[in-house]
RNA sequence: GCUCGGGUGGUGGAAUUGGUAGACACGAGGGACUUAAAAUCCCUUGCCCUAAACCGGCGUGCGGGUUCGAUUCCCGCCCCGAGCACCA
């Protein structure tokens, strides 16, 4: 009879149900907690393959670490609040809390029909007030602590959202979760300090053993350098400039403030002051995609005032331009056209100065006219070693500052939208801002959720919610109407799963020591400088707090890859390219599935793997094989202990290091032995079954049960390898003659140099092409080659 | 432009302290079973040479180098992907 799936595989997760297989204690007599996390879902409605690939791929490694013996964690949740859903619900005319449980139930009962072995008594779902009590409560410990400020901020404002958006949500200028073109607006929000914590966040990284890939990227974002802080005149006024190139100040020839620099309006005189007015209009109109778009025309106005460069007294005319950002640095650059592409074309086009610095030790600033210059330290001096020098002169003469700048911005976590966690403010006319001590500050109900043009979250259409007393005072006031950046609630939940039903605090600390840092936290590469960021700077600020042990959160960090159509094209619903996941396990089943998508393609790198319908069919015809394969199981069977233990030792290896990829070819490789045997030993399949179990669960389960088994599989114990078993009697040389391979030669696996080399020699077609020459040198690689060179 | 990955058959991918390139799977071709089909099983499958096999030659993006031997190490290019990008 072939496997039946459908009846096969909602037994067992019935089974794991009752039984509460994967539900783990915080601390088990003798077992080391192993901690193994994917990033939660939001409620979107519909389970997509790359759900698939994101929790079943990772369900292989929990379910092998717990048969090694480990306490495993392996908990699931809802990132349930956010954009996502509420646009969705927008979109249905559904209310959003409505819209997200009926989605998580849908969804729960879909990520039942995995199998995945996930511990949903830890549940978290991130709307749920017994959860976002604790996000309120952590907001306000990073308010009294002073790293939340409300505060006058450049924002990213998307249009069609209707809300403020983080840098990191703006993607070439559009919207992360609409794709609407962003623009740029003043508006008093909240900001948490996140760059006070910039060279943490960087430096700390050199600890951790994760990817090149995601580390370059954080310090690309980051984006730190290095270089000094110098002042310049300008009247009466002091203005500072950060530059990376201290070395180059004599060659300074003009200097530029950005169009929305606070002095721009006083130090322009009568003469240039309609043209400077014009100008910052003209620049103002711009979105932000229009002003940064790249090989743009350089523009910019002369103020009709002038600085004093520092270094040698020289004044110079004071410009502004649009390429000079107010968000970066101190929002003013000295120009040094000789040196700076960007200062070059600019010099070029409004016909200003072009000065080359020359550089030599006994007359370090000579000057000289000329066209931009790359390289302008001679005698082997560098650049580096250049700057350091003029830092020195310039602190040596008492006006240099050594100064580090980020490109990174501080994260506005303040959102004009409904369906967020409120901020628990209140607003007092006496005493500010003041922290609300009444936790949970619910999300109040309202008819009309949609966000306005105005700016103002609809939160404050909930008037008899909206007004409160203080409660330092007692005065009236008024709550904080704006929510919080759904990245909030993504900042600690992996913490909550430790302790997720605690209602005296976010998480028992002696719980969090039990199970933090996660040991493996496996995500999308499009988290790299968002949530992976901004949860590793709330754990370095909880830390400093002491709430919560380590500085970093996770121990190793890997982005899997992406799943594509057939077609190779990512998969959409206009391509009609979408493969629906659950019709495909009711055809093949859960363990086809999830096993094809550890076949596709090795998870530890992050590649694109096309979806192949033909290729899935091959693991299935593999599964079927296995069935098949039982009947011949019987109390003795031929010997296979050679190639039963070097696949015990291949999959034991690479299942650690997440090239699942090829642990099912080594399970297929193995099961074709078992084919051309004449019977198989009980105890052998046993192994096999236990190999196979965290590959194909419910199959192992299942025959594992036939074989008179009480227990479940997954409690079993890993196999473990014995070398003396790998060694066969005979291995096969390859004979190379200058390089080449010759021959083969089958020899007793304890031959020695010299009996190899000699039966070598007489191997036909290599003695053939020995006789060309005299042997000069011979090879010998115990096991594997046996060479002769000639000539 | 800067930074980090990566380029291997018709396809997805194996194999690197330098040691028989192409495991495993898909697809393709041939055969067995069957009245027939499906399913299943067996054989072949990098390219060239050959009727076929042996033998031989070529072959891991391109060009050099080191080595008995290079997908792997070194130098110089090309291409693809990802991140950053008017960041002073």
């Amino acid at each position: 009879m072939s496997y039946n799936h459908q009846t096969v595989e909602p037994k067992w997760q019935q089974f794991w149900r009752d039984q509460k297989s994967f539900q783990v204690a915080n601390q088990v007599e003798g077992k080391e907690n192993f901690y193994l996390l994917v990033e939660f879902p939001y409620p979107s409605g519909n389970l997509h393959v790359g759900h698939w690939y994101a929790f079943c791929v990772p369900d292989i490694v929990a379910r092998f670490k717990r048969m090694q013996g480990y306490n495993v964690l392996y908990p699931m949740g809802f990132d349930a609040f956010g954009l996502p859903a509420e646009n969705a619900a927008i979109k249905r005319g559904l209310d959003p809390e409505k819209w997200t449980y009926e989605n998580m139930d849908y969804m729960r009962q879909q990520i039942g029909a995995m199998g995945a072995s996930f511990d949903t008594s830890r549940e978290v779902v991130t709307c749920d007030p017994k959860y976002y009590r604790w996000t309120q409560w952590l907001f306000l410990e990073l308010f009294k602590a002073g790293l939340v400020t409300q505060r006058d901020t450049h924002v990213n404002w998307c249009p069609d959202c209707k809300t403020v958006l983080a840098n990191e949500q703006v993607v070439d200028g559009h919207c992360e979760r609409c794709d609407n073109e962003v623009t740029k607006k003043n508006m008093k929000q909240w900001n948490v300090a996140i760059t006070q914590y910039a060279d943490r966040l960087i430096d700390d990284l050199d600890s951790l053993g994760w990817p090149d890939q995601i580390k370059t990227s954080q310090k690309n974002w980051i984006g730190r350098s290095e270089g000094s802080e110098v002042d310049f005149q300008i009247g009466n006024e002091t203005v500072s400039v950060f530059t990376t190139r201290p070395d180059t100040l004599f060659g300074v020839t003009y200097f530029v403030l950005s169009p929305e620099h606070p002095l721009v309006d006083q130090i322009s005189t009568d003469e240039h002051r309609e043209s400077v007015v014009a100008y910052r209009q003209s620049v103002a109109a711009k979105s932000d995609l229009e002003r940064t778009e790249l090989n743009k025309d350089k523009t910019g106005v002369f103020t009709g005032a002038y600085a004093i460069n520092p270094v040698n007294g020289e004044s110079i005319p004071v410009w502004i331009a649009d390429y000079v950002l107010i968000t970066y640095g101190t929002g003013a650059v000295m120009a040094v056209p000789a040196h700076d592409e960007r200062d070059h074309e600019f010099a070029h086009k409004y016909d200003l100065e072009i000065r080359a610095v020359i550089q030599n030790l006994e007359n370090p600033f000579a000057k000289e006219g000329g066209e931009i210059c790359n390289s302008d330290f001679l005698d082997g001096l560098d650049v580096k070693a250049g700057v350091e020098a003029a830092i020195d002169w310039l602190e040596s003469n008492d006006k240099g500052r050594r100064k580090r700048n980020y490109k990174l911005r501080d994260w506005t976590v303040s959102r004009q939208r409904f369906w967020g966690v409120p901020i628990p403010i209140i607003h007092c006319p006496s005493c500010g801002p003041v922290p609300d001590p009444n936790l949970p500050v619910e999300l109040p109900k309202i008819d009309d959720y949609l966000p306005r043009e105005d700016g103002r979250s609809p939160l404050a259409k909930a008037t008899d919610w909206l007004h409160t007393a203080c409660p330092q005072c007692g005065e009236m006031g008024e709550r904080e109407t704006d929510t919080l950046d759904t990245f909030v609630c993504s900042s600690w939940y992996f913490l909550r799963y430790c302790d997720p039903q605690n209602d005296q605090a976010f998480a028992d600390r002696e719980k969090l020591d039990a199970w933090m840092p996660v040991d493996l936290y496996s995500g999308g590469s499009e988290h790299t400088t968002m949530h992976v960021l901004y949860s590793r700077f709330w754990h370095k600020a909880l830390h400093d707090l002491d709430l919560v042990p380590g500085v970093e959160p996770y121990t190793h960090r890997m982005n899997r890859g992406l799943i594509m159509g057939p077609d190779g094209n990512k998969m959409s619903k206009s391509k009609g390219n979408v493969i629906d996941p659950d019709a495909v396990v009711k055809e093949l089943g859960s363990d086809t599935v999830r096993m094809y998508l550890a076949f596709i393609g090795p998870y530890n790198e992050v590649g694109s793997y096309p979806w192949s319908t033909q290729g899935i069919v091959g693991v299935r015809r593999f599964i079927d094989r296995v069935w098949r394969l039982r009947e011949k199981v019987a109390a003795t069977g031929d010997d296979v202990a050679v190639p039963l233990h070097k696949a015990i030792k291949k999959i034991t290896e690479d299942t650690a290091s997440l090239k699942l990829n090829t642990c099912v070819a080594e399970l297929m490789t193995l099961g074709k032995i078992f084919e051309k045997t004449t019977a198989i030993a009980q105890s052998d399949f046993e192994i096999f079954l236990q190999l196979l179990a965290p590959y194909a669960p419910h199959l192992a389960e299942e025959i594992w049960a036939e074989f008179g088994h009480k227990d479940s599989i997954t409690q079993s114990a890993w196999p473990v390898y014995d070398e003396s078993c790998m060694v066969a009697d005979t291995v096969t040389y390859a004979i190379q003659v200058n390089g080449k391979v010759r021959g083969q030669l089958e020899v007793a696996a304890d031959a020695d140099k010299d009996t190899v080399l000699a039966a070598a020699r007489e191997v036909e077609n290599v003695a053939k092409w020995l006789s060309d020459g005299e042997i000069r040198k011979e090879i010998f690689v115990p096991g594997k080659i046996a060479g002769f060179v000639v000539s």
